[in-house]
DNA sequence: TCTTTACTCTACTAAATAGATAGACTTAAT
DNA sequence: ATTAAGTCTATCTATTTAGTAGAGTAAAGA
């Protein structure tokens, strides 16, 4: 599961994708619309200022808006932002290496070729769910394709 | 990330794999082969048991021995044991269904819509994932299919 | 330049989860 | 009866998650 703290940063990046042209918008409007703890939000907003996906004008008129257009916005940046590295073991992390403390030979390691394989479909599938994506699908959900 | 937990249960799943036809074999074993803390361990196995994925035998001679076949333990079953579900949002969960706090309106949410591909790919995965899968790779990986 | 508006920064807190550890108890084989 | 091994209950500490409080700073406009 991704953390609320991930979830209401892609809610909010979605309010502000769909106004993108709107101008600043500020964080008070955004947390009502969307449902999100406005001082939680502050926060949220802030990291994704420093990771260079939104900008922030102060004072009067002020407010946040979309730096990057949505379809270069993707779902792996987001989460890694947040939530940290997307694969599910530390050695098979991109940017964050580490050995699993227990692993006994990295280099034969059966587990660790299963769950590289495993990473690498979905951080390509998680770049792929861009904010123009998301807001393409909202309204026309396709039918499931596995079900299980 | 996968938990400790989930980790060591993978690593002592492939290790009674590997031995599936010696006979039971005791917790202090694994434990020391795959570097597990023995106590964690215990609490593993019992779980592992309770869910009908090994069997135990009690005093002298006795241990722990798969029930199932190699080829029919997968990722996905052990990772949702321990860590619960595989999907990424609430909303998008198979067994354990629950509304994302803050949505707005589920049916034409375009986060879900891009989730539950996401989760359903995740698991078709994972199901893929099984004993017998990693210790076939073993010591023969793959080069990697995509890289980013 | 004063006031208002809105973002920014620092600190704190409560609850849940992760990752264990300790010790007593039960069961089965010899 | 003894010994080997799994089982059960309780407890513990550190970290993370989710959220709150309040003071500080910057920009616009009257």
């Amino acid at each position: 599961m991704i953390s609320k703290k991930t979830k209401y940063a892609i809610n909010a990046l979605v309010h502000l994708a769909k106004r993108k042209d709107e101008g600043p918008i500020i964080i008070a409007e955004i947390a009502k619309a969307e449902n999100i703890p406005q001082k939680f939000l502050e926060a949220i907003l802030l990291d994704l200022k420093k990771a260079g996906i939104l900008a922030s004008k102060k004072g009067k008129a002020g407010g946040y808006y979309l730096l990057k257009a949505p379809e270069d916005v993707n779902m792996a940046d987001v989460m890694r932002l947040f939530d940290g590295p997307i694969a599910l073991l530390p050695c098979v992390t991109y940017m964050y290496y580490e050995r699993c403390e227990e692993c006994k030979d990295e280099e034969t390691c059966g587990i660790r070729d299963v769950f590289l394989e495993v990473r690498n479909k979905t951080v390509s599938m998680l770049k792929k769910s861009t904010l123009l994506e998301i807001i393409r699908r909202e309204g026309k959900q396709k039918r499931p394709e596995n079900e299980d």
